[in-house]
DNA sequence: GGAATGCTTGAGTGATTGCTCAAGATGCAA
DNA sequence: TTGCATCTTGAGCAATCACTCAAGCATTCC
């Protein structure tokens, strides 16, 4: 395992992210992601192992995004809960990237059964950011923004169900209208939380 | 194209249905496809013409079933809000199917970009769910249970994006519980319909 | 029975797959 | 400049890919 520089490492996964999030692990071949990165295939090799280990690394930075953007929206939003309907409003605003499903559920799907490695990949991934998401919460509460009765850990994974819902529906191609719409009514979901129940 | 006998066709479309569903278009391979059918290479090309050949005609009787599930828990239930309602528990009572994504989001995961063909599948099957949902709202509103003033096929989609979040969800290893509780959200949510806006 | 027809078969096609590794290029210390 | 160590390169590996087709087989007609 050869040491890239890490401004060469991270253009690498920039690179490869983008060819796999487009065709998929098997959808991509070692020629796409030669094209992709610039890189010769034994460079590849040296810098990730293996396809497969490019794949982990280039998923492993794409979790590392979600919850810089999630943390992101969380300290720049009036409140914990305020930041976390802002972060699902935003699916609809960036075209780019709403386009394409989460990376994540993508990988779930495309190896629900087969490729241990990258099914546990994808699933600590997604455990990942539902704990930030539950972060948010408990901020909530101990600010009294929302009920101290909540049971975080169910809103978290309702609020994480709705985001992968709201992303995958985002790929139907011509949806953009209607995914403003669902991402509006999610957020006032999410807003809704701010009620105390009497 | 030849003509197999009605019971080999969907014998064959469904064990290439299962294989697909397992491990996706590209991670199937021919080799795959005959163990899982018994038929050899040759018959297959004659039957369905091409691998992707295979793959739409797969899909598209897995939209039948869908389809047909939907309408027989309309049939069953008690009013069509209970019968949309009971659909979306039954997702979390079957452990087998609901341990797989919904196929329709798979095809469209695996292929959001590059394969037109087999995007336009899905996307077609995905309309066809979305209007035999709205039909059901519909229903549910000339018989007064819902509001006649419900936007019916925003809520349809509404539906829709639970169902494929709920899905997707219910891929994660070890999720049993908690989706059968997610479930239980969203069939209440569903309910909610019932009540009349003032 | 014999000819004609059409289905079944699976070895084989060229292309592509993920991956390797010997040879050349490069950097650095003496 | 020389000698050594490290990095880069891409032609080429065996395996597998989706797919074909000529030969064998069964069935149906007269």
């Amino acid at each position: 395992m050869v040491k890239l520089t890490t401004h060469d490492r991270a253009a690498a996964l920039a690179a490869g992210l983008d060819a796999f999030w487009q065709w998929g692990f098997h959808g991509t071949s070692m020629k796409d992601l030669e094209r992709a990165t610039g890189m010769h295939p034994g460079s590849i090799y040296a810098a990730f192992g293996s396809k497969r280990g490019f794949y982990v690394a280039a998923l492993d930075r794409y979790t590392e995004d979600v919850l810089a953007d999630l943390r992101r929206h969380a300290s720049e939003a009036a409140s914990p809960i305020e930041g976390l309907a802002g972060f699902v409003e935003a699916v609809a605003l960036d075209q780019d990237r709403s386009a394409r499903s989460c990376m994540l559920v993508k990988t779930l799907l495309e190896h629900g059964e087969g490729d241990e490695t990258l099914r546990r990949s994808a699933e600590s991934g997604i455990a990942a950011i539902e704990a930030e998401i539950g972060n948010n919460l408990r901020r909530a509460q101990q600010t009294g923004e929302t009920s101290a009765s909540l049971e975080v850990e169910h809103a978290a994974r309702r609020i994480q169900l709705n985001i992968m819902g709201l992303r995958s529906f985002a790929c139907r191609p011509g949806a953009n209208e209607s995914v403003a719409l669902m991402a509006h009514d999610i957020a006032s979901e999410i807003r809704k939380l701010k009620q105390v129940p009497s």
